[in-house]
DNA sequence: TTGTAGGCGTTATCAG
DNA sequence: CTGATAACGCCTACAA
């Protein structure tokens, strides 16, 4: 069994009686070999245990095979959204035999121009998109390849998959009003992320107005900061100033588990009292308890499409359909419910019994 | 602006009027050029916006100046405890400034070896160590670095990170028999995990049964499968079983979960009927209801110390530590308390108010 | 169908 | 301190 480590080409093809080329001709499958030529030099790869040099092949060729996922996040504690963006990416680019990278270093915009000149990767794929996303003007002005999760304002030309977060947050509305329920709040995205035009806080919002309008609907809405610790300050507030509510939908994934939890510390039944929808991941809706009525939000195939999208792109394949819009889907499970009765006494008396 | 894509180190060299090799001098910042010279050409560079090919200067160092952590599982929904290792890996390559890369195919032998052959890592994160593991054998023999998140019978020679779960799994009885607690299932890893030597397995197992020879209990022990999606037909033959049980020790970080969600589903009350001590991650224990009283799981810091120390390996810098057992660390929430007065009629008089 | 030779963009050795 | 020049291992016309 010889050292294979520095196993090159050329000692391949004379171990073959082939020339190098010949090898490079069946390493990357060309049809212009003889097949028992083939078979003879395949074998004797095999024998040898050789893998050609990955730096040396992308540098002839040009190509780095490689993509990477930029996260823009620096917190430690991730969620298992970012998780299924990682893993789906990652997957689908393994599936194409692409080098796939997770960058998560805080990268400025001169990094990632150097991420393409420096050949380090073919493409990206930009996650937390804007709607006037100063990385998507640079990346197009320079025509590099890449492909968003999420997408922006203005998209002629791009490429994206996202979820239409719009019409999640209507689905939702309806869901409750169909439920008889006419005291809805909305725990939305906070104005500063709308403000700075952070897509998803944009869409629901926008979806938001739509549902209340369609509904006639009072306004009732709360901000909320993603990553704030504890909102149960907000929740209580919200209750307070609204005691007549019985409904909730949340749109921030993550940050409603939280919600519910102040709910309950609150006294409040889900769904006897207030019914809730989110948007969430299958993971997380199952995990709360009782598992969320919600639009899911799936993580894993949208990473896994965009790694797909950009590999085909960079293989310049045609692209059946370069801008993918996701059309939410509502679970129903077990935090909606119809509207309590007028009357909330029973729920007063089982606690007074409680004590 | 020049279209910098195809910029080379040749014309950096020439614009600055300098050779070659000064600015490759300059570019891994070798201590032997002149101060005037060394400006004068980083500015040419900034201005040029040059990035040096990576692949190029990989292949002349004969260092990818990669890593990749290999993830064996293949399910698509993935935890939080991947997450952190992920994520914690990733941001200390970056930190070092190697590229890091997730491989998630499952991956033979044979490519393994090729991807340290075909020089596409110089190391690689090994997860989900079993205490004879074929990978770790074939490595070794090779003499190829890497780094393993957990570890082995024979680890001399070896570089690891782990938590330590035997002392976790005492930890946890320690705490519940202190509350009076005598009646306490262990819900293990299963038989099969622990025939083939999966570590953690293995060594909750150990613990358990030290556990139960420190306080002279009874052994009650459940087996769960990992990603079982409904284990609730466990937790009921428990309980029916043992009546008795007023305490559970859970080892396997995603599936407490199920088991807490089958409680409620039992109608006990937790902490009050039965107390319950888990391992998990500080945002498992966080989002069920009640918080966890657990031994917290620290995935990021565990990815990030074996990236670092693959790294450090790498670079052939001294390893101060190269085998880090991680004390567990009891953090007590709501899941835990007294054991319940022997007459437990309360919880039964409140379910029949309720209806 | 196969072989020859030049080049990909760096680094590294060795003079100067 | 700086500059030629030979690797690094592979790909790809072009020629045979």
């Amino acid at each position: 069994m010889p050292e294979s480590h520095d196993i090159t080409i050329a000692e391949v093809a004379q171990a073959a009686g082939v020339s190098v080329s010949t090898v490079s001709r069946i390493l990357n499958n060309r049809p212009d070999v003889a097949e028992a030529t083939r078979q003879r030099v395949q074998q004797v790869i095999e024998d040898l245990g050789f893998s050609p040099h990955a730096q040396a092949q992308r540098l002839a060729a040009g190509k780095s095979r490689s993509i990477a996922l930029l996260n823009p996040l620096q917190v430690k504690v991730m969620t298992y959204l970012e998780m299924g963006f990682f893993v789906g990416a990652a997957n689908a680019a393994a599936e194409e035999n692409f080098f796939f990278s997770l960058a998560t270093r805080p990268i400025s915009e001169d990094h990632l121009l150097s991420l393409y000149r420096s050949a380090q990767v073919d493409g990206v794929i930009l996650m937390e998109v804007y709607m006037n996303d100063s990385r998507v003007e640079m990346l197009r002005q320079h025509n590099y390849p890449f492909v968003m999760i999420g997408h922006c304002a203005n998209n002629t030309g791009l490429h994206f998959i996202d979820f239409d977060f719009e019409n999640a947050i209507i689905k939702a509305f309806d869901h409750l009003v169909e439920l008889g329920h006419q005291h809805i709040a909305f725990m939305a995205f906070s104005t500063q992320l709308q403000q700075a035009g952070f897509g998803p806080a944009v869409r629901a919002q926008a979806g938001y107005k739509k549902a209340l309008q369609k509904h006639g609907l009072e306004a009732i809405c709360v901000e909320v900061d993603m990553g704030v610790p504890d909102i149960s300050g907000a929740v209580v507030q919200l209750l307070d100033e609204h005691p007549e509510l019985t409904g909730l939908v949340t749109v921030q994934i993550e940050e409603t588990v939280g919600v519910i939890r102040a709910l309950h510390q609150l006294g409040k039944t889900i769904p006897d009292d207030i019914s809730v929808v989110a948007i969430a991941s299958e993971k997380t809706a199952q995990i709360v308890t009782p598992p969320l009525t919600a639009t899911n939000f799936p993580t894993y195939e949208m990473g896994y499409r965009a790694s797909k999208m950009l590999v085909n792109l960079l293989k310049k394949e045609p692209l059946e359909i370069s801008q993918v819009l996701l059309p939410p889907d509502l679970i129903v499970r077990q935090s909606t419910g119809p509207v309590p009765n007028p009357a909330p006494k029973r729920a007063a008396i089982l606690a007074d019994t409680a004590r």
